[in-house]
DNA sequence: GCATCCATCCCTACTAGTCGGTAGTCTCAT
DNA sequence: ATGAGACTACCGACTAGTAGGGATGGATGC
């Protein structure tokens, strides 16, 4: 029932992942979830490291997709940056995904697979290329007010998006990455009439 | 050699966790660097969670220890803000502790034994109120100047912070770090004349 | 129509190794 | 002689991963 086992797989590991890490899920709590025996899932995924790759690339494609159609439905660029922290917030708030598990890896970076490492890495590098993307046509437009490169506030962004995922995790409050994040988004914000 | 057993395990295990999480590392590798058995760790530390534990409270003494050292020494609470990022940003160049242990453990928190997310609570609170307070009265005084409230700035500065740590992490890169913190800091500095 | 083949999928049963933690003993300084 | 600190030797549970066997179903050859 409900779709294809390795899908499951891909899914029950995706929430595991997001709030263990790598070191600490194991194959038998997938198993546990999916009702499939350990052996099984060996069989579509060889190797822990394969399987949590394969992850972070689904990952990764889910947010790619969301960003184009961020960048389709949105007209203005600043109003695309906080849609794309609106979604971060609402998965928070809603406790459904607590984490983005390119950041929560980045973490556990010295400790992974190096095919895990590349796929992290990956993350990080195409979160940063739409961030330089927006900011700089923001920029261009007037939709934002920069105070420092596109290169540099892109790292700013992203600090606190990941930054502020933290504290709220640690905290166990949605409030502070609501707050970190809206300040944050109003100081790239035109200044008003 | 060289002071205490459990100061070299504490010291140990110290590295070890900011490298690699709760979860990744062993009372084995423990033993192996500090030329001991594994069962005589017990001795002094009788359960992980509970050396884990110490490390936290030790390196929350520490930092507690830095932040008063800073409020004595240095009069201006923007730059008392900014030598708090500069040590991180000393940390993270010189390889020898790229990551603040209390941040790591906050993005491992689902996964960790209730006496360490104590402990990783207690690293966010402290941290919370220094700046806070440093914030206030650097705002009283006009030597910086907030958009927002204490409260939020607080929490966007310690957000950049770890974020940026995140993001130097994953890219093996300083240069992040250090670019998304000074605009941080910027954007709290007063209007140059 | 029917037998064979092959790949897919999941299973049981296992491996070697690691995990945190325990029991009990030896040594040595106070 | 007493207690601290280290040891050897072990525990049961768990780890990722392997070997090999059934079951299924769809394609092929006759």
């Amino acid at each position: 029932m409900q779709g294809e086992t390795s899908e499951r797989i891909l899914k029950t590991a995706n929430d595991l992942l997001t709030d263990r890490g790598y070191s600490a899920f194991s194959y038998a709590d997938i198993a546990e979830t999916v009702k499939i025996r350990k052996a099984s899932i060996h069989h579509h995924f060889p190797t822990k490291a394969g399987l949590v790759a394969a992850v972070l690339r689904a990952h990764r494609a889910r947010i790619r997709e969301g960003l184009e159609t961020l960048d389709q439905q949105i007209e203005n660029p600043l109003a695309r940056v906080k849609a794309y922290f609106k979604y971060w917030e609402g998965c928070i708030e809603g406790q459904t995904v607590s984490f983005c598990i390119g950041a929560l890896l980045g973490a556990e970076m010295p400790s992974l697979p190096e095919e895990v490492q590349a796929e992290v890495r990956l993350h990080f590098s195409i979160l940063t290329e739409w961030f330089e993307r927006t900011l700089k046509t923001g920029s261009r437009t007037r939709a934002m007010h920069l105070q420092s490169s596109v290169a540099t506030e892109a790292q700013v962004l992203i600090a606190v998006l990941h930054g502020a995922m933290l504290s709220a995790r640690a905290v166990n409050n949605c409030d502070v990455f609501r707050s970190a994040t809206h300040a944050a988004l109003n100081r790239i914000s035109p200044a008003k009439p």
